[in-house]
DNA sequence: CTGTTAGCGCATTCAC
DNA sequence: GTGAATGCGCTAACAG
């Protein structure tokens, strides 16, 4: 009862008095050249009938969809708006963006999603994180479809064309740098293993940190399952009495080690340093402000997906890195910044 | 070079020795009786060639996706957590998710959101907010596309068949009780007018807490749009010397409120009262933490689901609402809490 | 410039 | 139970 009959183009053909190339040629403009008159004729009867083109009808015949499919682990986060700058930046290449969300990376649904995604016969793939493993990748997505990877590190290319990354180990490498200079005398790392891969490339940083510029300090390493919060900074400076600089996992960890510090009054940043990732929300309005990382969404969409419709379209891709990466900037707030006046209402 | 050859039911059925009907019968379980070694054959031969189902061809044949499309204002904050319970929902149902976000309400995007999805031939609709209005609405979809709306109210019948929404003015008005009884001699309510509908509600419940709760206290109504949170709240506190509460907008507002509050070191909850709402990470894991309205994620996502697959599947749909509201729930946290013992490291 | 025709991959009557 | 035929709506070569 509902769709009572589709318009289509032959519809639309009879009710313009021409044929159904001429309506199709109009309504794609393929670069056909038409005059003037039909186009108008075409267009008007389009209107008049509430014509729609169908796109799976397109998809099937023309064999491409103008369709990239993107699996996230969640939409909420730096992945929404990730998600949201890829949507855009699709649009503005002339192709639409499936998101699909893997729920935290479950590899069940990854996969379910996938399979999917490859039943729409999407022209292209982005992934972030893939939790269900090369193999299990491989197995799937070898039949030819382009696969551009977000924080992937070494994907052999028979898998993905390539990936994007966020600089995160550098990051927290430089998180140490500024720590150490601004005084801590200890450096810890609160982390979260089960975001596997992303975690696995702050430790790589932090290492790096603290062999560059943490020789002789303390150092720590600790995961947010089951942590304590308030337990943990009690301790921290119990056992430490000098200045201890703590990198967490990201901005939602940050702010909840900074809600425990205020909770349990350390001084910050004078006893206590932080420094969160991503830039979030809460970190530019938390008290005091947690110094951060900020993303280059825009950068970063702009270069997934020109790296993905250049393969498409088969451009020449001069010089393209397979594995790009892009540095994150630090922004200095309260919780590191020792020499501003912290609020004067 | 990428795409190869398709692999279609013609290949399966000829690698299988039966024909392409056999082959969708057995792919499809449609129900059809088939003999187990015909099935065996088959399911094998789909194995050993790497056959996958072309949706779109599917889709084309029988009238039908199992596709719904979901347009919401974004990705982030709550309206992500929502995607993800409709994606997770929608599955369960039978149907794939596909999510657009309007970038903030942003007409246009809106508009060609829904151009897509409905040249997609999406079975169903489910709208956040629209914000490009009712006729312009109804001349898009009226081609008798099931729309559902999350938080809409009071459409007309021939364009939504429905919708679910939060019970946030509700929410506000019992905000307005809670802060009253604590002994709030002042209710003020920090809107953000640039979210329509949303806000609008929001006001509504103020304003009806205020009649009901609020009579001889004064009020105030702001907007974000351009507000100085300090400069709002000095200002506050000048004027009013009483226990002053403040609702904000949603839980990043509060935040904003809250860190504001802290730095000019007033009392909370002594001298100020605050409420947000949505209960978002920020509100649970702020310090003091923030007293929030829990939305019922789940129950909602369960009856949009409903609604819609009710409708697209001809159910009888017994005694439906077409306007069901969800009550939020309190969470009573230390911005509100005067009893409470705050914090002893 | 415009019309004719042959698929795209699958689902679905019907006969067998 | 199984198989041949028809159509879903559109695009892309070709003819005209």
């Amino acid at each position: 009862m509902s769709k009572p009959k589709q318009v289509t183009i032959v519809d639309v053909a009879e009710h313009a008095g021409v044929s159904i190339a001429t309506v199709s040629n109009v309504l794609n403009r393929g670069g056909i050249r038409t005059s003037k008159e039909t186009i108008r004729k075409v267009e008007l009867a389009a209107n008049e009938l509430g014509y729609r083109r169908n796109i799976m009808a397109a998809g099937l015949s023309r064999q491409k969809t103008f369709e990239i499919g993107l699996i996230i682990p969640g939409f909420k986060s730096i992945y929404g708006t990730l998600a949201e700058h890829l949507q855009l930046e699709a649009h503005h290449a002339g192709y639409h963006l499936t998101v699909f969300s893997s729920n935290g990376l479950d590899p069940d649904i990854e996969r379910r999603h996938l399979e999917v995604l490859l039943q729409r016969r999407v022209d292209g793939l982005i992934c972030h994180g893939l939790a269900m493993g090369m193999e299990a990748t491989r197995s799937i997505v070898n039949q030819g479809t382009p696969l551009v990877l977000i924080n992937g590190w070494n994907w052999p290319e028979d898998i993905s064309i390539g990936s994007v990354n966020f600089g995160i180990a550098g990051a927290n490498e430089r998180s140490c740098k500024v720590l150490a200079e601004r005084g801590c005398t200890m450096l810890c790392y609160v982390g979260h293993k089960g975001s596997k891969i992303i975690d696995e490339q702050r430790r790589i940083g932090f290492g790096e940190g603290l062999r560059k510029y943490g020789s002789g300090l303390l150092h720590d390493l600790a995961d947010i399952q089951e942590l304590d919060y308030e337990g943990y900074l009690t301790d921290l400076v119990q056992r430490h009495s000098g200045r201890i600089g703590v990198i967490a996992f990201d901005d939602n960890i940050a702010l909840k080690l900074l809600s425990a510090a205020n909770k349990l009054h350390i001084p910050i940043p004078d006893r206590l340093m932080l420094i969160g990732i991503n830039n979030d929300y809460i970190a530019m309005n938390s008290y005091p402000g947690i110094s951060s990382w900020d993303i280059p969404y825009s950068d970063h969409a702009r270069s997934v997906i020109h790296k993905l419709v250049n393969k498409l379209e088969g451009k020449p891709e001069e010089g393209e890195v397979r594995e790009l990466e892009l540095p994150l900037t630090f922004m200095d707030r309260e919780t590191t910044k020792l020499t501003e006046e912290m609020g004067n209402g």
